[in-house]
RNA sequence: GGGGGAGUGGUGGAAUGGCAGACACAGCAGACUCAAAAUCUGCCGGACGCACAGUCCGUGAGGGUUCAAGUCCCUCCUCCCCCA
């Protein structure tokens, strides 16, 4: 008997130091062992760890670990998302620079990491704020100047004020900067863009194609949403009095014989030029208003311009109005109005009392009355007073009614797309600068790859507000023109930090590239990435720009993949009153405190056991003394037993037979849930369950038996409890190498198998007794044994016995009536 | 408004048409202890009941399908996420 309590600090610390070994979770890349590629989303070096690092982390490093014993060569690495704006924050607040402030903070959370003993690669990390990776992001985008991808345009952009920049669409939540919730301003600048919508179609295949079966449903429907492809058609209504054209787009062409009005945007080049006097001042205020607010707050206003436009189709004549929910920026900035058979359009008509003529019925029923209409008919029905479509199903008029247009040259089948092409110009210090050059003669130069990196200039004030800090460094913005040599001034904007995730997983493959970001033939075993495993915030922006730079990086031809992930696994968030944890919102639960007084195997357990892993989870301490209890237990149990564990032989005991029977059953649940949908919760409940069974027949175990349990249970616990795993293995059973070197044990369904099946007896659906026979018992039998069993008796004699439902070796169901 | 989730004991959760509440937390009672911690044992959805005798009720609400529904279908309520 060993008296020996279980100290995980020490242990763990121990073994931290052992496992600093760069061999012990080195990749190959050599073809020995099957690939896999098991990528967790990096973290932002905000400061310290929170709990929804540590279950992404948790859930990932389970995995690996399991792979590992599986027989692959796993691919595990980690990095640092190092630029963004809490670093300039941080600065300004605390006067540090942010380099500082990220580095000390990359070095205070990889101590964590490696506390927490996750299976990372190092040699592989990869730091985005350091020269050696952004000079690659800089490599990228003359790449992408020179294809045509990156180009630049002014634009409207949303200004954060209390940031001091611009956000991307991506980056407004209802109106209100993403990270500090300030309202949003409009504003005009010049800006560079990454032609993300010439791959919009390409984007929108792969959801259904090869992301259909690995990718989350809800991500894919995200995703397509947010592409929002289109398909419509483009008609030129004429303007009466100038004959110039007025083209607006339709999704549903098929009901242009319904149009009562034709709304432009505000901001549309005609409208200036048709208004005057109170509607004048009326559009004005509209432009005005959409500068201020997001569109989609708005209220719904319109104003009659006193023009008309005639109809393509049947020379009518209709009012032509400007309407404030009508947005330049998509499709061609102008609509037909069909108020019979859409609700925004009925909504806007019946508001300012225009007409409402419907032209599709339903095709059971009959065409509304103009008169009386309640609201829009929106479904496809059949054409009526439509002229030559007249009683064709409107599915087929609006194929038809295109081509009519096209042949007619008034028109195109036209498809548009929600997605918008990628701003990734930020006016911030700490990014990665844009490698160009403004000359006065020479126009935008590119900085040549040969002076690459462009790099950060370290000293910079910081006032806090304005215009980017760089533009103060002369040194930086003073250069010659590397064309003619003329004085010219080097671009301050910096990328958007969406650049730096964008392929720091390839990256990986080879991070120490002087030459290039990669060498294809480094990339080319891992990819696409069998399993990414990340929070469902990056759903759509990181998700899609990442995919976007596969493809760029496919054209170049630096990959041969045309996405980067086939498995996605978003996990849920970790919530503390009700709201992500992060540090903006000052509700970071940190970890480091649990693992001083718990141990890291506890913390690690605890999360993974609190919640099924894609579930959110609002954070609560209570139950990790459970965890800890566990492991405890285990402990102390493996403690006790190896000593008989040496003495082997002796005869197989009845304990023996019910302990190995739960430890194979549990090693069949556990590698059940690693390969099918990780609920971890339930594989650890396995193991409680296990020990619970262990410590019941302890005192009559045969020393083959311990020594075989014993020896699984270290192995079936490392992926979740590497450390305590270890531990027992090495200096307790005494045996050699790391457990992550070692095979995953089969488990063997003989000695898994229930000695006969208890089977529940119901009467009427209502279960009353219950009887154990041997597997495969016939029908017939437990017919007999089950009315013979005076529990059931009771139950149905003297009533009339309908049916009996006999499930072999599951349920009796006997169904009486009377 | 549209799309997608979710709703089960005091709590986290389990159960993918077949015994609802596995496993754990908290709680209660007991053992050990001078005492506490740790550990161990027992109880732990509700009602009736002397009861680990039995019966009835019970998975947001109501209906349906089925021998059998937390699970499938319809209607409704509440909450969360995404998009307008």
């Amino acid at each position: 008997m060993s008296d020996k309590t279980y100290d995980p600090v020490s242990m763990e610390t121990k073994w931290c130091d052992l496992w600093r070994d760069p061999d012990l979770y080195k990749a190959r890349g050599d073809g020995s062992r099957p690939p896999y590629y098991v990528l967790e989303m990096f973290p932002y070096p905000s400061g310290k760890l929170h709990m929804g690092h540590v279950r992404n982390y948790s859930i990932g490093d389970a995995l690996a670990r399991y792979l590992w014993m599986k027989g692959h060569d796993v691919l595990h690495p980690i990095g640092w998302d190092a630029f963004g704006l809490p670093a300039e924050n941080a600065a300004i607040k605390n006067k540090m620079h942010p380099r500082d402030w990220t580095l000390s903070n990359v070095a205070f959370m990889k101590q964590q990491l490696i506390r927490l003993g996750f299976s990372y690669d190092w040699a592989r990390e990869v730091t985005t704020c350091l020269p050696d990776y952004y000079r690659w992001n800089q490599w990228f985008f003359l790449k992408m100047l020179e294809r045509g991808i990156a180009y630049r345009k002014n634009a409207q952009v949303n200004w954060c004020p209390d940031c001091a920049t611009v956000l991307a669409n991506e980056q407004v939540e209802e109106g209100r900067c993403w990270r500090c919730s300030a309202a949003v301003e409009p504003k005009e600048l010049e800006q560079w863009f990454f032609r993300i919508t010439a791959y919009a179609d390409e984007l929108l295949e792969e959801t259904y194609k090869s992301l259909e079966n690995g990718w989350p449903e809800r991500v894919l429907t995200m995703q397509r949403n947010w592409i929002g492809r289109s398909e419509g058609a483009e008609v030129d209504f004429t303007h009466e009095a100038t004959g110039s054209k007025i083209r607006v787009f339709t999704t549903r062409i098929d009901t242009i014989y319904g149009a009562t009005c034709v709304i432009l945007a505000p901001q549309h080049p005609l409208t200036a030029s048709l208004v005057s006097g109170g509607a004048a001042v009326e559009v004005n205020a509209m432009i005005a208003e959409h500068r201020r607010k997001d569109p989609g707050d708005v209220e719904k206003k319109g104003v009659f311009t006193g023009h008309y436009a005639v109809n393509p189709y049947n020379q009518e004549k209709v009012p032509i109005w400007v309407g404030n929910f009508v947005l330049m920026g998509y499709g061609t900035g102008a609509i037909m109005a069909v108020p019979a058979h859409d609700e925004r359009d009925f909504a806007f008509c019946k508001q300012y009392g225009i007409e409402i003529r419907p032209v599709i019925r339903p095709a059971d029923g009959a065409l509304a009355d103009a008169a009386t209409i309640k609201e829009a008919f929106v479904d496809y029905g059949v054409c009526e007073n439509t002229g030559q479509w007249s009683g064709l199903p409107s599915v087929e008029a609006r194929r038809s009614m295109a081509e009519y247009a096209e042949n007619h040259n008034f028109g195109i089948a036209a498809i548009t797309f929600r997605i918008k092409d990628w701003g990734v110009s930020r006016q911030r210090y700490w990014g990665t600068p844009i490698p160009v050059i403004h000359c006065p003669a020479c126009g935008v130069v590119p900085v040549p790859y040969d002076q690459l990196p462009v790099e950060l200039p370290y000293e910079v004030e910081f006032s806090g507000k304005g215009r980017s800090p760089l533009e103060q460094v002369s040194s930086f913005v003073n250069v010659s023109c590397p064309t003619c040599n003329a004085p010219a001034r080097r671009e301050t904007d910096t990328m958007d930090t969406f650049v730096d995730s964008s392929w720091y997983f390839y990256r990986y493959c080879d991070p120490k590239n002087e030459h290039a970001p990669l060498d294809p033939a480094k990339a080319a075993p891992w990819f696409p990435i069998n399993q990414y495993i990340g929070g469902v915030t990056h759903a759509i922006m990181h998700l899609i720009y990442s995919r976007f730079w596969t493809k760029v990086m496919r054209d170049i031809g630096l990959v041969s993949n045309n996405e980067p992930v086939t498995n996605l696994f978003t996990q849920g968030m970790v919530q503390l009153g009700g709201k992500a944890m992060s540090k903006s919102r000052g509700n970071v639960v940190d970890p480091d405190e649990m693992i001083a007084k718990y141990g890291a195997d506890t913390c690690r357990m605890f999360t993974l056991f609190a919640a099924p892993p894609e579930k959110d989870m609002e954070w609560n301490e209570s139950g990790v003394q459970g965890q800890h209890r566990f492991l405890s237990r285990v402990y102390r149990f493996v403690c006790r037993n190896t000593e008989k564990a040496r003495h082997v032989g002796g005869e197989p005991t009845e304990a023996d037979r019910k302990a190995l029977r739960k430890l194979h059953q549990t090693l069949t649940k556990v590698s059940a849930d690693f390969d099918s949908r990780w609920h971890f919760n339930t594989s650890i409940a396995a193991l409680n369950e296990l020990q619970n069974t262990l410590e019941e027949h302890e005192a009559n175990l045969s020393g083959q038996a311990a020594a075989q349990i014993l020896e699984t249970l270290c192995l079936m616990l490392h992926p979740f409890a590497p450390f305590l795993s270890q531990e027992l293995w090495s200096v307790e059973l005494g045996r050699e190498g790391q457990l992550i070197r070692q095979q995953w044990p089969q488990a063997d369904p003989e000695l898994a198998r229930e000695e006969g099946a208890e089977i529940p007896i119901q009467v009427n659906g209502k279960l009353r007794s219950r009887i154990t026979v041997p597997f495969g018992t016939p029908k017939d039998q437990l017919e007999q044994l089950a009315r013979a069993d005076e529990k059931v008796k009771a139950h149905v004699d003297g009533k009339q016995v309908i049916k009996v439902v006999i499930v072999p070796d599951k349920l009796i169901n006997i169904v009486v009536k009377g």
